[in-house]
DNA sequence: ATGGGAAAGGAGTGTTCCAA
DNA sequence: TTGGAACACTCCTTTCCCAT
């Protein structure tokens, strides 16, 4: 296919299988902020560590993750890794208006996906080496952004604080640990218009975690309600909490068609959450 | 509407006491 | 000494309320 026409036409997001199946974004925003940590089945320890002063990656992260990838994507997975892009298209493709707030947002995305380290000991696959790997990344290599208007420089020096809130154009580069297991094919697929119509922070969590599943599990997914909790990662500690941030995600899954059925479900002592996939 | 936390409601477990 | 009833205590879970 020529190469202008298959730009158009993506309409699948490639994300790092290994980096899927690990928690990274807080789904509950006003959640407390020490680092993250976890604890693979498979061995290893997990730890997201925020950049001092800074939080957590939160569902807006989550979701200017996606559209990074997605446009990664789009352009055939350049060698170096670099995309550029203005800020005001980028927010126009993950659906948000482009105004004061947004624009902040989005530069404090960028740069929490630049400093924001994540700490593998065992616990991130790399594909590369066919192995889990002991290493410490961050999700973008460097994030620079500039004006859009190089006339209002005076401006600029005289009230920096306000450029947070203006357009701009950013240069990003994805870092080499996710490029690798992208281009050894380590990926998750996920439908860029279907993550786009589920309107919830934690449906579309459970749609990129539950679409690298499908490719190990026959079927169907079971697991222990407080261990997908951590994977996910979600604070709330106890069954009715979880369910209760569930059960609504759950609903919209069913609903748009990524899953047959989700239920969690009660065996005696035991709580356990239940996927029939597609 | 959402989610965190307080209050209230269990369920399970340990302790004491008494009778066999 | 043993079994079990009654009570106490603790931890867990749900429900409710309130701030955002």
């Amino acid at each position: 296919m020529p190469l202008a026409s298959r730009r158009s036409q993506v309409t699948t997001v490639l994300l790092d299988r290994a980096l899927e199946v690990l928690p990274l974004f807080r789904l509950s925003d006003s959640a407390d902020d020490g680092a993250l940590q976890y604890a693979p089945d498979g061995g290893g320890r997990w730890r997201v560590l925020p950049a001092p002063g800074d939080r957590l990656p939160g569902t807006f992260d989550q979701d200017v993750y996606v559209e990074l990838l997605h446009r990664f994507h789009e352009a055939d997975c350049p060698d170096d890794g670099a995309l550029t892009f203005t800020l005001h298209s980028f927010l126009r493709t993950m659906g948000r208006k482009a105004d004061g707030r947004t624009y902040e947002q989005l530069r404090a995305a960028l740069s929490r996906l630049e400093r924001t380290t994540l700490e593998s000991t065992d616990a991130w696959f790399s594909a590369a080496s066919g192995a889990p790997a002991t290493l410490s990344f961050t999700i973008l290599s460097a994030v620079v952004i500039e004006r859009r208007r190089v006339g209002d420089r005076e401006q600029l020096a005289l009230f920096p604080s306000l450029t947070a809130n203006e357009p701009g154009d950013a240069r990003v580069v994805l870092s080499p640990p996710l490029r690798a297991n992208i281009a050894a094919q380590h990926v998750t697929t996920i439908s860029w218009s279907r993550y786009q119509q589920l309107n919830s922070p934690v449906a579309r969590r459970l749609y990129r975690l539950l679409a690298g599943l499908r490719v190990e599990s026959a079927g169907r997914w079971r697991a222990p309600l407080d261990r997908w909790a951590e994977q996910l990662p979600l604070s709330q500690r106890y069954p009715s909490h979880l369910q209760r941030v569930l059960q609504p995600a759950h609903e919209m899954l069913v609903a748009g068609g990524v899953v047959r059925s989700a239920a969690i479900r009660q065996e005696g002592r035991e709580w356990w959450v239940e996927y029939a996939m597609k």
